[in-house]
Formats: C-alpha cells, structure tokens, sequence
DNA sequence: CCCCCATGTAAGCAGTTGCTTACATCCGAC
DNA sequence: GTCGGATGTAAGCAACTGCTTACATGGGGG
C-alpha cells in the first residue's frame, strides 16, 4: 500500500525533497531520514535509487546548474544569475550555490562536483572577453556573484540583501563589463 | 601525570585548537575529539570549563572579534583589504568569517560576522564615493571582496587561488573604480 | 493463472557524536 | 600533616548517523 508503485515519481520526490533541505540546511545538517520523511518515502529507497547520500547530494547539484547553464546564452549569463540570485524571496533551494556554500567538503565526490560547476560557469563567462587573462577576469566575476548571494543570504547584509534587483543588477554588469569587455579593434 | 595542572593553559589550550579546527572544517565537521586531541587535553575538561560544543564555538567567535581591528586611511582601504584578503594564508582574524560559512547554522555567530562587516568594512568603503547609494555600493565591493576569498580558499578555484595578488588587485581596483569615484563637478 | 521482479517496508547494525559520570591526583589553606 | 576543592583521566551512555538486509506485495508478461 501506502505509495503508489512509480519509481520515476519517488526519484523525483526524493531529489526534490534533497535539493530543498540541501539548499536550507547544507550537507552535514541534511538526514537521509528528513530527506526521505520529507519526500514521504522510506528511506531504504534513497540508497536503492541514489547509492549513497553524497551520491544524490552530487545529482541535486548538476541537475539544478545545468539547466541554468543550458537555458541562458553566455552573453546573457551573468545577468541571469544575478538575478536568480537576487530573486526577491530568495528561495534557497532555487540555486545550487546556496547547496554548495552550506556544505563545504573538501573530500567526496561532492567536491569533484563543485569544481565541473565552477569550471563551466567560469568557461562561460571567460567567453565574454578575449583578454589574455580571461580565464581569471571570469573567476573575479564569478567571486563576485558568490560574494554577493553570502552577504545576502548567509549574513543578511543591509542594504544589499534589500535592495532593489534591477539597481545591484546594473551596479554590477556597469562594473563587471570593465572586465569582460571585447577590445575594440582600432 | 601528563599535564601539567594549569586550568588557564588549557583553557587556552582548547580555544586555540578549536579556532583552529573550527575555521578550517567548520563546526559540524569539526568533533569535540578532534578538539580536545589537538589541544592534548582530555575531552571531558572542554565540557568542564565551556560547558558545550555550542558555547565553545560561541566563545570562539566572541573572543576573535575582539582582535578584528585594522585601521587604515580609507583612501587605500579597499588595496589593503584586498591584498589581505590574497595573502597566501587566512589570518588569524579573517578566521572566524570562513568559521561561519563553514559552519550551517548558527544564527548568533552570523549576526556576529554582519556587525562587523558592516561597522568596519561597508562604512569606510562608503566613504569613498559620494554617490546616493554609497552604502550599497560599499556592500557591494565588499561581497566581491568576500567571494575572491571564498573562492581561494574554501574552493581552491584556479587560476584565481594561485593568481598574482598584485594582477588580480589590478584588475578589482580597476572594476570597482566605476562604483566607488566620486563624481566629478562640472 | 502464476511467476517474477520491480517496488516498497521494517528493522537493525556498526560507527560516531556530544556529553556525563565515577574516579584518581595534585596543591594550597589551615 | 591533612583536608578539600580544583584539576586531570578513563570509561561509557544514549542518541543519531549512513547504510544494509530480510522480507512483503503488487502488477505485468508468459
């Protein structure tokens, strides 16, 4: 009885419920038992359908930054994500940074995970400037983002973390494209 | 046998390995073993004069803000700050910011970190631009001031962990000129 | 119809955790 | 000296952790 016999259906609830208390909590502070309570699933499944807990924390990160990888142009990127991050509600579990800041590991896969992550985020964006040091100018911007969803959502800091998104928006795309600018020919 | 019965030198003892372990792994990741065996002292002496895991890491962030003071002529706030930031090991002070975003929860510990962010940081680099939205701006900057250290040293993210201080202060110094100059009469 | 396996369940195991307890031992006050 | 509290030690407890195992069960293919 109780749940119905789909096995896409309770994958899907569990990373669901995984990317939610991943994102609130981080890793450490995340149980296989509340993830799948939350999910409303026994928890045996978590392992039958993810191997492990750093297994299924790994899918919840790649499944979540592909899709916002894959759904903006590199020219438009930066802004997207800046404005994901700077969501009015800032729904915690809607970017996987949140997932990554809250559990830092320096071993496991999970690791291994968060640093594809950084490497496409940073290929993107070096994408935008032809400099020498693109590579660098993109990790700058990228800290940057990082810097500004840690002040916002892990310190509260005012008035950042109330601003209006459009105006922290412009600040911070007026300043990056000193970095990512194209150099003009002539 | 063993120690020598010196309850101040064990005290001290105990919140140097903790500072330690707590800034480096965080307090989840972090056990009261691994505490007590850096420190080599017997576990049950750090329950006896700090009464918990909680109240040790509370102890922690409290007496390392004490020494967070660093006073220098806000025209070359944001170069020294930076370069600080870029030096190859955290200080000493800059310890108990990675302490916290290592660490999930701790509302407490975080307010902690804002006070100072805000009453140090934030209000000199506001000074340095007289636009109306000085305070955000500073926010600003100083998030990007955050996330290259996060990305050095809680990602390792290269090429930005192994880059060139004096480059990358370039190029931030360069970016953030657009948010923080003063502008110009006539 | 029946069999079989994908799906779901309940229970528990071994290791780790924060914390406590019961007990030695030292040292200063008297 | 000796008494008592401050200091240090060893052991263990109860709870929690990730993960495994042994077992029900239901539904689709033969």
């Amino acid at each position: 009885m109780s749940r119905p016999r789909d096995a896409a259906a309770t994958k899907a609830a569990l990373l669901d419920a995984a990317t939610k208390l991943f994102g609130e909590r981080g890793f450490d502070r995340t149980t296989v038992r509340d993830i799948a309570n939350l999910a409303g699933v026994n928890q045996a499944l978590l392992f039958r359908y993810f191997g492990s807990k750093d297994a299924l924390f790994a899918t919840v990160l790649t499944t979540q930054s592909r899709e916002l990888l894959e759904d903006s142009p590199a020219e438009h990127l930066l802004r997207n994500v800046l404005l994901r991050m700077l969501e009015e509600k800032p729904r915690r579990e809607d970017h996987p940074l949140y997932a990554v800041l809250r559990s830092s590991h320096h071993d496991s896969a999970a690791d291994l995970v968060r640093r594809q992550l950084g490497e496409e985020y940073a290929r993107a964006l070096a994408s935008l400037t032809d400099a020498d040091d693109a590579q660098l100018r993109a990790d700058l911007v990228l800290a940057w983002i990082v810097g500004i969803g840690v002040l916002r959502t892990m310190f509260g800091k005012e008035p950042l973390a109330g601003a209006d998104r459009a105006e922290v928006a412009a600040l911070v795309t007026k300043a990056a494209s000193v970095l990512l600018e194209h150099t003009e020919p002539g």
